[in-house]
DNA sequence: AACGCTATCAACCGCTCTCGC
DNA sequence: AGCGAGAGCGGTTGATAGCGT
């Protein structure tokens, strides 16, 4: 009844400053999660989803704003080429970075410049016929910032990887990138993981990140 | 100064996934 | 096993700021 009532008066649009401080307080108070409660609770008249997406775009902790730096970039292009539009895996590589902005900025910076087709086009179908024996690279060669050279002809040429083309795509992953974030990657729960072979992964970077 | 066009980004929508019952 | 609710994700939309004419 309360809910239903609720949800008939949702606001939409803009968030205002009080709303925020009312979110961020609730959420301190009562942790993240239980998103229809938030929004049952705080007397905020926002959907949980729109409670959710608030926190977590703008009122939660250590969130980074303002533009990407050049390794931001280059690390958003190499770990598009891999994950496709998989926004929210790639943006958990790039500390305080959302989904929403990785999203956003790909599609305004990058995508004009790196894609001729529509992103969307491009996501990789991965699945455990790919390349079961990835091409090996010597483990010298991987997380030094060589890879970040010629960046921008790296994109022209590969960002246009065709997603049927497998053998490109294992070549993609295998590329010396990944400088600065390279232990990141490792360090939660993949869902792709199971689907990559791990030792094609693992060969890729040369880290399982647990030795952070 | 006013108008139109473009770029940017916050927020919404709809779909899928996950989990508890 | 099946169902429903909640959470998460990616695509899209809409407001508006900035720029050019």
């Amino acid at each position: 009844m309360e809910r239903e009532e609720v949800m008939t008066r949702l606001k939409k649009g803009f968030w205002q400053p009080e709303e925020d401080l009312i979110l961020k307080k609730y959420v301190e108070t009562h942790g993240e999660g239980n998103w229809t409660k938030v929004s049952l609770r705080s007397g905020l008249m926002r959907g949980g989803k729109s409670c959710r997406l608030r926190w977590k775009n703008y009122l939660r902790p250590n969130i980074k704003r303002g533009t990407m730096s050049e390794d931001e970039k280059d690390l958003i292009i190499r770990l598009h080429k891999l994950l496709g539009n998989r926004w929210s895996l790639i943006a958990g590589r790039l500390p305080g970075r959302t989904d929403n902005e990785v999203k956003n900025y790909w599609n305004t910076h990058l995508n004009k410049t790196c894609s001729p087709r529509k992103a969307s086009d491009h996501r990789p179908k991965i699945n455990h016929n790919l390349c079961p024996q990835a091409p090996m690279r010597d483990k010298d060669s991987q997380s030094t910032s060589e890879g970040l050279k010629g960046k921008d002809d790296d994109c022209e040429g590969s960002c246009q990887a065709d997603p049927r083309d497998v053998h490109r795509f294992y070549f993609d992953i295998e590329s010396p990138a990944l400088p600065a974030y390279n232990a990141l990657f490792f360090d939660e729960d993949e869902p792709f993981l199971p689907i990559l072979d791990s030792i094609v992964w693992f060969e890729s970077f040369g880290s399982t990140g647990e030795e952070m």
